[in-house]
DNA sequence: TTTCGTGCAAAGGTTTTGCACCGCA
DNA sequence: TGCGGTGCAAAACCTTTGCACGAAA
């Protein structure tokens, strides 16, 4: 599915619930398409649209992907740092998002598998409890970065 | 391990890494200590300290807070409700944290089964990756909360 | 006209920082 | 004296809100 038909799609769910896909609006789905990838703050998206459309508000942003979020065509998420982040929901991984995140490098990398598929089944046999998403994030290090060096790039402290 | 035990234990971390504990930090540690099933936020924990050392400011709790965070005594969480949340990191539950969040009630539940030293594993042998902390969340709704009502208590909109 | 969406600026709330001061080695 | 720690206030920061305006039904 290409950016066209996927824009077109999300067009159907926001005219189903009574709103309308706005240039601002399209713009910012395109470069969150576009940026499927990356986690983007809101500033971050307000700085790519802005290249597109500049008269565009930080407001409008904030309030399209609050939107959007709530209509779940993206996920709102937190990795502690200070800023929403928020990615396009994925065909097939509709609520599926596995983290790991390495206190050397700054970014993140996504796990697609669905490892977690059994545990939510015995979460809602054992605390009956009805699973609508989840979030895994696993803290750490990869060896590459371990090997390359021996202080933190955040806090430019030694690390174990 | 009785709660001035578990202070002592602290405090040799802290001198060990050089830092002292104050009054200030005991007593925050206390409220800690003493609250180890909740979520407090910043603003909980200074209340709570209040009112055992009135002089104490806002900023000392923070900047306890973010100590005993890096020295990873407590675990500061995020649950995307605008404020940061910490928990002592508990005896035989050095970095396991589970969570249920419910949509329709505002708590969240813990849960306690390592259910997750499985995927560590494999996360360490298919990414390299070594695991020092996860995060696992499970957003949905209890099966009672559900029959209880048909409204969210935090937005007050209807849920599915 | 009525409604929805927008840009701008202001406000709100959380967290961090600057600075003078204090207690202790 | 030197240094870590503190309280207070101000600042910084992200996000939300109020309001007037504009476009479309």
């Amino acid at each position: 599915m290409d950016i066209v038909e996927q824009i077109d799609k999300i067009n159907r769910q926001l005219t189903v619930n009574g709103y309308k896909l706005t240039p601002q609006r399209e713009i910012t789905l395109k470069v969150l398409l576009e940026n499927e990838r990356d986690h983007l703050s809101a500033e971050d998206v307000f700085m790519l649209v802005r290249q597109k459309f500049p008269e565009i508000g930080l407001a409008t942003v904030y309030r399209t992907l609050e939107l959007l979020a709530e209509l779940n065509i993206v996920q709102k998420m937190n990795f502690g740092d200070g800023v929403a982040r928020f990615d396009l929901r994925q065909e097939g991984h509709d609520h599926m998002h596995h983290h790991l995140v390495c206190r050397l490098r700054l970014e993140k990398e996504k796990i697609q598998d669905d490892w977690l598929l059994e545990l939510e089944q015995r979460v809602a046999n054992e605390y009956g409890f009805k699973v609508t998403d989840h979030r895994l994030d696993f803290m750490g290090v990869y060896q590459t970065c371990k090997n390359d060096s021996k202080t933190c790039k955040r806090t430019g402290k030694a690390v174990s």
